[in-house]
DNA sequence: CCGGACGCCTGTCGGC
DNA sequence: TGCCGACAGGCGTCCG
């Protein structure tokens, strides 16, 4: 199957959609909706690695410690995956181009498919990684606990995140307020494609000091924040049956963008050029009539 | 504590 | 046409 939309670089003509291979938040909630159902209560019977090098190695003793056991429930955690155990969690993260089908064991691994989590019912959850920034670790530590979750910051779409919040956390920060929110330990889930249609959406420039915004425009960047994960989220919900064919579409989805991506092109609101700056090493995106 | 830079990795694309 | 450098990005880590 061809691939649904194609890649268009930050400088390209026309560019007015993304293919989601960046797995932000939504893509991993949508991952999460997607393979819950054919692995909620089914039991591990193997744990195949191919290729165990990712952001850090897969432990040798993973599959010991994982098969016979009963995946008893998933959960997203920003950015992570967890499933839990009857003893101890896999942790699961798709780094910037990682993708989870269910598949018959039987479908032939291609290039990239580095793991296969087996079940009883000879299916599997099949992770490919043609870039290998994501992670799979298995921990007896209660996810709270973890070192990679227990310094994260509050979920975007939960109750302990609001303008008040940030403006709270944001008080003496000279940082960028794009670097600001991309930061996880202040809330989880917010990349630089989000970040940058977040702003946009707020009104409110991308290098501006985060600790010099009223609270006022933090309550309008909190739920423009909320709104656009949430409205990736809703996409994402049509291509949920992706996730069990077997012709290679990962069942993300695309996701229409006001400004990222789009270089001189026309600001939606006012039809001013889109402006390309660097911020904190990342392409960032913004209309500098439209945010200040 | 804070902020900025770096490195991991591969596919894609522009330029010569 | 072929090669090569730049770029994309999450995020842990390191350094000033």
């Amino acid at each position: 199957m061809a691939q649904l939309i194609e890649y268009q670089s930050s400088r390209s003509a026309k560019p007015e959609r993304v293919s989601a291979k960046m797995p932000e938040l939504p893509e991993v909630e949508t991952s999460l909706r997607g393979i819950a159902p054919h692995l909620t209560g089914r039991q591990i019977a193997q744990l195949i690695v191919r290729n165990p090098r990712l952001r850090w190695p897969i432990p040798a003793d993973t599959a010991a410690r994982v098969t016979g056991q009963t995946i008893v429930a998933l959960r997203r955690r920003g950015k992570y995956l967890l499933l839990e155990l009857e003893q101890g969690l896999l942790l699961l993260h798709l780094g910037m181009s990682g993708s989870l089908r269910v598949l018959p064991v039987t479908t032939p691994p291609e290039l990239h498919d580095h793991v296969d989590l087996c079940l009883e019912d000879g299916h599997c959850l099949r992770f490919r990684d043609p870039r290998r920034f994501g992670m799979l670790q298995w921990t007896p530590a209660p996810a709270e606990a973890h070192p990679l979750l227990r310094d994260l910051g509050p979920e975007p779409l939960g109750p302990a995140f609001s303008g008040a919040y940030l403006h709270q956390r944001a008080r003496g920060r000279r940082a960028p307020i794009k670097t600001f929110i991309m930061d996880s330990q202040v809330v989880v889930g917010v990349g630089n494609i989000y970040a940058n249609e977040s702003l946009h959406l707020a009104r409110i420039h991308p290098k501006r000091a985060a600790g010099r915004i009223s609270g006022e425009r933090f309550d309008r960047l909190a739920e423009a924040i909320r709104n656009v994960l949430a409205d990736a989220i809703a996409q994402g919900g049509t291509s949920l049956r992706d996730f069990v064919q077997e012709d290679g579409n990962p069942g993300y989805f695309a996701q229409s963008l006001r400004v990222y991506g789009r270089t001189d092109q026309p600001c939606p609101s006012c039809g001013g050029p889109i402006q390309q700056c660097r911020i904190g090493q990342r392409s960032s995106f913004y209309c500098s009539a439209c945010q200040r």
